[in-house]
DNA sequence: AGACAGTAGTTCACCGTCTAACTATTCACA
DNA sequence: TGTGAATAGTTAGACGGTGAACTACTGTCT
């Protein structure tokens, strides 16, 4: 630590205009404004890997294959809901409907009705939609690794501790 | 430190489920995934919160305003390119082109063509699109601070140093 | 039993963004 | 100087998302 020199980031040049700007407001927190350009910057470039991933395969989109991975990692069974997969995907569950249509007509996954309660449905997927999810989960977990692959893995765990804490406030 | 128990939020949950799926997996790291999911549930109540704070207001939406805002920030003289303004909105040309329509029709910036290349177009504010930003800017800033407010300053200022940390390396 | 509020999923019209053309202009170089 | 590549901005058509209305079904209260 003593007598390394902080190297500044896009984000510092940043947030130093800002500061100036805004030198007598005390509403303007720097520290506040920079980490969350950071995540957003860090979130974009995930975005964009993971967009130029799918860019090519005829498959599957990014789309389709987001919904398969929310259905895949639910808990054993794996199978959900139409409201919880749009849940889980933070869209709405009108959308979740049409991205289940081209699902179900690409036979990724099952539309299944409830017979308990006949207002439900129930999504499965199939052999080919396990495989597909499958052969991109582990190429998308090796992009996650790249972008964060400056930190230490001590590092990682003092960061998510800290993202743990803001979580945990925002759960409450 | 000693003796603190760490409480547990809802991705801890998450990762452990999946940790256990790929209990032989060496691709998946639970750190890695951990932070990132935690920090698009951040983005996530950011989004949300702001589209909350403009859905009520008549005079401007949120996209209006986030155009607004990367003009405003932009180094003096506060004039920008469209071009320019898309790289900063992370949107494409075309979409700036028809926010920007917008924000002509309701008088909250002026295109003027530049007379030394008569392709481009320079964007500024008008009186009235300095005092909306104005409007809603501290209102977004106090958000920002209660979204992070779990943490102190010198958590904040460690949390900038690890996302830094990652930024240099993407930006690299 | 019947009325009624609540819930699950879908359909619809609208909106914002994207990609891909297209227009206008500038620049490099033969 | 003129020709072609590159660049700035806009336009056109398709796509995916949203909120609101709608259908179908369940549960509750009298």
């Amino acid at each position: 630590m003593a007598g390394m020199a902080e190297e500044r980031d896009s984000v510092d040049q940043h947030v130093a205009r800002w500061a100036a700007f805004w030198k007598d407001e005390p509403a303007f927190v720097p520290e506040v404004e920079g980490a969350l350009v950071r995540m957003s910057y860090i979130q974009r470039e995930i975005r964009r890997a993971d967009s130029a991933a799918f860019a090519e395969s005829k498959e599957l989109t990014f789309e389709d294959y987001k919904t398969l991975h929310v259905l895949m990692v639910q808990p054993w069974p794996v199978e959900a809901t139409p409201a919880q997969l749009a849940e889980a995907a933070n869209v709405t569950r009108a959308a979740m409907t049409s991205r289940l249509d081209r699902l179900v007509a690409a036979e990724l996954v099952t539309r299944q009705h409830d017979d308990t309660d006949r207002r439900r449905v129930i999504i499965r997927p199939t052999a080919s939609g396990r495989a597909a999810w499958n052969k991109y989960i582990f190429e998308g977990m090796a992009r996650d690794q790249k972008v964060l692959g400056a930190l230490s893995h001590e590092e990682l765990i003092q960061l998510n501790g800290l993202l743990r804490k803001v979580l945990l406030d925002l759960e409450s």
